[in-house]
DNA sequence: TCATAAACGAGACGGTACGTCCAGTCTTTGA
DNA sequence: TCAAAGACTGGACGTACCGTCTCGTTTATGA
């Protein structure tokens, strides 16, 4: 059923409905709204399971480099042409429905936090780290810059944007470092 | 007629209708569609028509500290109550439409931008900041953790929170710093 | 099952749907199909049996009063609240529905009229009605204009109407007689 | 727009929807329920529509011959292929929905009864009809033989037939005439 | 006494139509 | 001459039932 994101792919998520999804799945609208209450939340639940690989994490022993393949990891997966604008229609739709706003929170950007802040973790028990750092705090500022490319500058995503963002973010911005 | 995102503030942008707008503007939708020529545009019109006194930058010789006084002007105005929802729909709708994620560019994050970089080149050719800083970069790495919160994990903008921010930004954040 | 014709008197026949029945019932839509093809004969079948004390002709040896008793016991019938609606509703069917209307003549119309014309038999070999009487045609006469009455101009049927009715009838209308 | 009642004859009036009218008329649907509040209104508007070339009725100064001649029209009228079915449905739903019943008795079944009243008024001025006759009744009396053939028993109504219920009507029942 | 079958309640399913709402276009009307 | 008012086609909404179809669960029978 899921598999009708097709539909989304083809004539975008605005003007996919959810009377449309069911002719092409041959179902009847019920049997839709019998399992999801909204387009959005059924939209959320097809692009997730597009996604069951999910992205896990390396550890190399260096963090710095395990950040960078993971971003790479995840910014390749957005950039690539099935799920990046459908990514950004659903990141749309939260702000217009709170129910998707939470259902992606906690389907998708939490189990990545968190896997994010348990390897960073380990970095700060292993002293690659520096210790008082809030780690959801460096969770929103290695996210941050990719969303703002993605969601409001709409910039192609490439490694060597990231490679960018990660030296500035390491190596500091005032010149007293 | 922009007056009209009073219905936005009532019933939330997304159901949010043309003929609604019409109506309570006591016009003809003719004369809103031959201004306007979607839901986003004429919402995006509006709502930046409601901001016209421009967040500006002060400049007191400290970048530093300037950054911060202009985060916080704009994290308070799009935390208090009537921006903060209806521009999280704007980013939204933008999403969908691209002309209107166009226009929000070219009208509100592009000027702010280009504000931010203006204070942040005073700031490089008076040394305060490493001259060979990508701007634009440094604009995303700012901007960036404000819209995740804002957009991703929701969460309410403190002034704290930003001071968090900047300050894992610029003590750096790993222990070579 | 019958019983939840209980939903007809409630709701009128026309929003009864066989579902509600079921779930009235306490029975499975199958339970029901089973039994009855359609809404239509479920009502017939469930609307005669509330009558099972038919309508039975008395012989007084007056043919005029007795017709004019078994009119009164069937208008009586069909004027009280329960039936009248819930009759004219099956009639209303029986125009849509083929299956219904042969139904509701085998099963009530043919009946009623056998054993009117049984009477009228009995009278006619008694010399109190015309020998060559058609006495199927007698039985449109007499149960027309109540039909009439009952379908079209949707009068109430009192006694007094049918009195006028049968004097119409029988003391004749054109001024010959 | 009322041309539709074509489907009503192809596919019949229980199965017509008013999205099928709809779309046969190339036609929205609200501009059907901008008109006409329910299926039955509108196809008692289609009917009649047909029909404007009313029954008139012959005035040739024989009371009788002039009644046999309306009521030959009449009936052939109602059982001429489109009309028959369709009048036949018409007065099912006006069984269920009293907005029907109304509309019905008050746009075809009065203004034929008024002419029928009308035409046994001047034969009762002109003595051919007894004076203190109830006119109305009359009208039951004529109507109601053929409304009971035509809804109940269903017979085909040939002028035979009429025939023999104006003579069982006018020579009487009862062997004392 | 137990196995086997029939009937049952429950309700999912693909469909059709409902009546409402809005999109975007087109027409009429009054200022 | 332009804007308000609003009619129009079109299409999606979310709901209600249709009639068909499994499901397990009683009942009831006959072995």
């Amino acid at each position: 059923m899921q598999a009708t994101l097709a539909l989304a792919q083809e004539i975008g998520y605005a003007r996919l409905s959810i009377e449309a999804v069911a002719a092409r799945a041959g179902a009847g609208k019920h049997t839709i709204y019998r399992r999801w209450p909204s387009k959005g939340l059924l939209f959320l639940d097809s692009l997730l399971s597009l996604n069951e690989p999910v992205l896990d994490y390396p550890d190399t022993g260096d963090v710095l480099a395990d950040l960078r393949e993971q971003i790479y990891a995840a910014v390749d997966l957005l950039a690539s042409p099935p799920w990046g604008p459908l990514y950004r229609a659903l990141i749309g739709e939260a702000q217009h429905d709170p129910a998707v706003a939470a259902a992606l929170n906690d389907r998708f950007i939490r189990p990545q936090t968190d896997k994010t802040i348990a390897r960073l973790k380990t970095a700060q028990d292993q002293g690659q780290v520096s210790p008082d750092l809030d780690l959801d705090l460096v969770m929103a500022i290695l996210s941050g810059p990719l969303y703002f490319g993605l969601l409001i500058t709409q910039e192609s995503m490439t490694h060597d944007y990231i490679d960018r963002v990660l030296d500035a973010l390491f190596t500091g911005m005032s010149p007293r470092h």
